[in-house]
DNA sequence: CGTTTCGATCGAATCGATTCGATGCTATCG
DNA sequence: CGATAGCATCGAATCGATTCGATCGAAACG
């Protein structure tokens, strides 16, 4: 026995399998990719070899720089509990999620706040409709990382992936207008593309619709917001609302005063996802969450590869629920 | 102007930017990391080459193949929709997220069914209480990666994260058997580890505890098992549920058939997590939930360092709310 | 029987950094 | 004034694979 070269501590690597099978380093790696055809019974030898070693197998972080890849899709999102409280959040990521597991490539949650400069994303998502500025733009695009923006400010070399926001709000509005309302009020979200398509929807048939104000899309949120509003003297017959969750709390905050819902107010919402704790279902604008979702990742997958892209738009189908109705003459 | 040696095309190496400062590699090295002191005039040298050449700073893949690191900590979760529907999660995931964070280290979802083989990961969370069998245990264990398992199956060399399931759950039923009940029945989860232990809990004080069935935490599905147990002739003045959201998918489905929640039924929860949308504050356990993210998060950073980890055993904490109440003598 | 082809294997270059040890140089000390 | 630090810089080794081009022997070909 000739004293051990290698300490026995270290992780075994492809060289110490390659050379306790007797094969070449190249061999020994093409037995492991398949990459190049390799007699079987040396592939046997070098399987055998890294089995005794405890070899596990090519060490992923050389194979990413080799392969200039780290297989890691980065998805920006807002405060992690902020952001997957939105129903609405969930069947979109999930199809994104699923589409990126099956071209093999790993989902990275960006909480905002964190520059996230130094991981190796191999492309990122940015889905936050609140918030227009990014740290970390400046430092993707000088890394020629490849940026998909779901619903997003605009940004040079983005690919975007985004909704008819504005038909689906006008055409909620119609419905309202054609059952005779004339008195309007929205709650609005934060100030972000989403919401400025959505409010010019809504103009486009109530240009005076009363603004109660802006609101997260959370229910105790909305119910206070809405709350205020009415005791400060707001008044209508109809408010719409700029996501499910809001539509829920106002129609729960409506009921606490003793209005019926459709029958004294009507309650529009957006987005169209369940709300099984409502004895309601809400008349809304259904989007395709999961085809955003797989829009999204597709076009990530594509940009990775380098093929050229197109913006997507998708488009959304109005709900009439049972949280709309005719406009009583009292209001 | 010789002819250039590097196709333009390419991206700027760190090797590049030191040539056009005209220092070494080491010290263009030295001067973006700072490791070693550099003199303020070469740094300045080397960042204005940088800048010139398009150099975003040096290529997170060869760093991390260099130290060994990938800076991603994955987290096994189970179907990403229904592992953050319950909003028990949520909480929990934002707190690893953050110390994660503030390690800067980046958080991979892992959905249930990808192997995610072949990426590099620091150290993995395996945070799905439903399912007890893991295809990727054997590589990851294999790869020596470290493992921190959240109220999960005990599996050989992880660190276990876990709550006082058992004494919570016997703190409820205790509370109700003060309240005089006598005959309770039990919604349970799929058969997991905590499941296991609430339900030896419940069963320390009432050993004949009725079983309702088993049933996913989710709202419908909760209405749906204990109103079909019901129709099915099924009997209790209390009903014990093991997570919030079934909880409240009783109560409504108690309300539904006229009964009154707490006078005419208890209804106890566990989780401890927000119910806004229902007008009652649950009888329930609440789990730190943040403070169980950062203990595994911290967890997940000590064994990566290297350094020795003890099991965590979270402590929980009884809250009586509006949905329990003294036992009626009509049931 | 000489030559072309093909499959298996190998050696060496490469991916893009970090870091150890050595070197030269200028202050500090006795 | 000579020895000793101490700082800035550099060259070379290293992390652990993948892959291109070359080599070699055997089979297929004219």
């Amino acid at each position: 026995m000739s004293g051990p070269t290698r300490s026995p501590a270290r992780n075994p690597t492809l060289a110490d399998v390659a050379a306790a099978a007797g094969v070449s380093l190249s061999t020994a790696s093409l037995a492991f990719s398949g990459n190049k055809p390799v007699s079987e019974e040396t592939r046997e030898r070098v399987l055998a070899a890294a089995g005794a070693l405890g070899y596990a197998g090519p060490n992923p972080l050389a194979r990413n720089l080799r392969r200039g890849r780290s297989g890691v899709v980065g998805v920006a999102v807002g405060r992690l509990s902020t952001a997957f409280r939105d129903p609405a959040a969930l069947p979109m990521l999930d199809a994104v999620s699923e589409v990126l597991d099956a071209a093999g490539l790993g989902l990275l949650l960006m909480p905002e706040g964190d520059e996230h400069a130094g991981l190796p994303l191999d492309a990122v998502i940015y889905d936050i409709c609140g918030s227009e500025t990014w740290g970390a733009y400046d430092d993707l695009v000088a890394r020629g990382v490849p940026l998909v923006v779901v619903e997003g400010p605009a940004w040079a070399g983005a690919t975007y992936v985004d909704v008819e926001h504005r038909r689906g709000a006008a055409e909620v509005a119609r419905h309202l207008h054609d059952l005779g309302h004339r008195r309007v009020a929205t709650l609005t979200l934060e100030a972000s593309h989403p919401q400025r398509e959505r409010e010019a929807g809504l103009r486009d048939v109530y240009p005076d619709a009363e603004l109660v104000g802006p609101c997260a899309s959370d229910l105790v949120a909305a119910q206070r917001m809405v709350g205020a509003w009415w005791d400060g003297g707001g008044e209508a017959s109809a408010v719409v609302c700029q996501s499910d969750v809001q539509a829920a709390g106002v129609v729960l905050e409506a009921r606490r005063r003793g209005l019926d819902v459709p029958g004294d107010l009507s309650v529009a919402g957006f987005d169209g996802v369940a709300t099984p704790w409502l004895d309601l279902e809400l008349t809304t604008v259904v989007q395709p969450l999961a085809e955003k979702g797989r829009a999204t990742a597709r076009a990530a997958l594509s940009r990775i590869a380098g093929e050229p892209v197109d913006d997507v738009l998708l488009p959304v189908r109005m709900r009439v629920g049972g949280s709309t109705g005719p406009a009583s003459h009292a209001t």
